[in-house]
DNA sequence: ACGTATTTGTTCGTATGTATC
DNA sequence: GGATACATACGAACAAATACG
């Protein structure tokens, strides 16, 4: 590829200090919008293509006219919404469409602490009935294969006595890819990682919530998706337990932020 | 008012460079990235008012501990899609959360085709019924009492032949709040704007929809939590179709991007 | 395997314009 | 008008990670 993106800015110039002040009251265009503005059309339009590479920072500002900190503002932008990733040393791309889509929800679910942890979990439990309802739906052979090889790791982990923390993570992950949903899967992908962080060191494997794994992969690999929520359903709803009595049983391990 | 959130970040420091796991592959956060989650989370589940006037940013990145252009990064992105606004020589104040994510998404659905749309769509289907069921189960007699206000705002809306967007949305805001999670309120929300566009501009208040939102009210109102859900559910496929019949009927704005 | 060049990440200093009191 | 508080913008510098020869 020949210098990609190199054509898209000929006459994108000046811009940022229209019409301070004349008759119209202001609402002076701030350089960082603007230019905003501009590299989301470059997106959104094409003009930059996904998975396509976008000049350097320097480059860019220097064609735009403008200081590396204000370009920095608005590209900053673009990536915490989706829309690009940087990368250092390597550069900034464009990224595929879901991922921009599925920022949003994500941002209801992260920043949130100890304190919401009930109501995160109530979400997670949802969630995760809802991806195996459509993953009963949907999934494809190969897909249900990959179901069915995270239960057999995981009945190993348990007979062997190991904790079976990973193998449970392959099984949820595996029923959200089947679910062909990128915006919940993304946010089952991150309320999986924030639980972990907080309880999924310790927990047992007991062989009684491991039946419910072996029952939820039935329900998918049978396209049964009614019998798939519910069975999700009773399993979100047993983990609820099973966390409330280990934390009961004084571990208290993290610690609880007295915010307001 | 006296000095507006000034006790939510007492001992927020860190947390930039966090070491998740010793085995896991980094993932490492970005300075910026880490801020701009705990601005969203301080925004989104409401530590920030609505209205209220944010610390100067002097102030902010002094007790965040991290230099001013990182935080500009940060807040300039907020700023960018709505979530504060930023006024010279005044300060930082939240934006109602009906701004979020109003402008970015105009754009994005400008180079979004439907099937992309769709997982959006889905996701709010499955929210929705979530909170539907929640509802029933927790709502107070003011709640329900709000949930049936905004369902008389609607009928009028409709024998008036008016646009019933915000008593839609004040509908579907009410359940919301009965649901008791802020978690899933949130989540609902951002979804909701990012589907605004959508919405509000042509749909029709169609009478015949509109009977599914009374019966959403009944089952709430009656605590009958199952028969909540299938509403909302039937209400969201409904929606779905009309939404994809609109889209149909020529719509097809820019063009499709065939990037692989 | 090593070193260099490239690219983004992060910080500081400073000047300027604007709104409030 | 003056003083103060605040956001806006620019530039320079160094750090860190990656790519490439």
């Amino acid at each position: 590829m020949t210098d990609p993106g190199d054509r898209c800015y000929d006459e994108a110039v000046p811009l940022h200090k229209v019409r301070p002040r004349s008759a119209a009251p202001a609402e002076k265009q701030k350089i960082t919008a603007s230019v905003f503005e501009q590299l989301v059309s470059f997106v959104v339009n094409g003009h930059w293509a996904v998975g396509q590479r976008i000049p350097a920072e320097r480059d860019l500002c220097a064609q735009l006219g403008i200081a590396r900190t204000s370009l920095r503002e608005a590209l900053k932008a673009l990536e915490l919404m989706g829309m690009v990733e940087s990368r250092v040393g390597d550069g900034t791309f464009v990224c595929p469409r879901s991922k921009f889509l599925a920022r949003p929800l994500q941002w209801a679910f992260a920043g949130t602490n100890q304190e919401h942890m009930q109501e995160v979990i109530e979400a997670r439990i949802f969630l995760e009935t809802s991806l195996a309802g459509l993953a009963a739906e949907r999934a494809t052979r190969e897909e249900v294969q990959r179901i069915g090889a995270a239960v057999d790791s995981m009945r190993e982990d348990v007979t062997a006595a190991r904790p079976c923390g990973d193998s449970e993570m392959a099984f949820h992950q595996a029923i959200a890819d089947a679910a062909h949903n990128n915006v919940l899967t993304s946010a089952m992908h991150l309320l999986l990682n924030q639980m972990r962080t907080w309880i999924y060191r310790e927990m047992r494997p007991a062989s009684g919530r491991f039946k419910r794994h072996e029952a939820i992969y039935r329900a998918i690999a049978a396209k049964d998706a009614d019998t798939a929520r519910m069975q999700t359903w009773q399993h979100g709803v047993e983990t609820v337990s099973a966390i409330a009595e280990f934390l009961d049983r004084g571990s208290d391990p993290p610690r609880k932020r007295g915010t307001a």
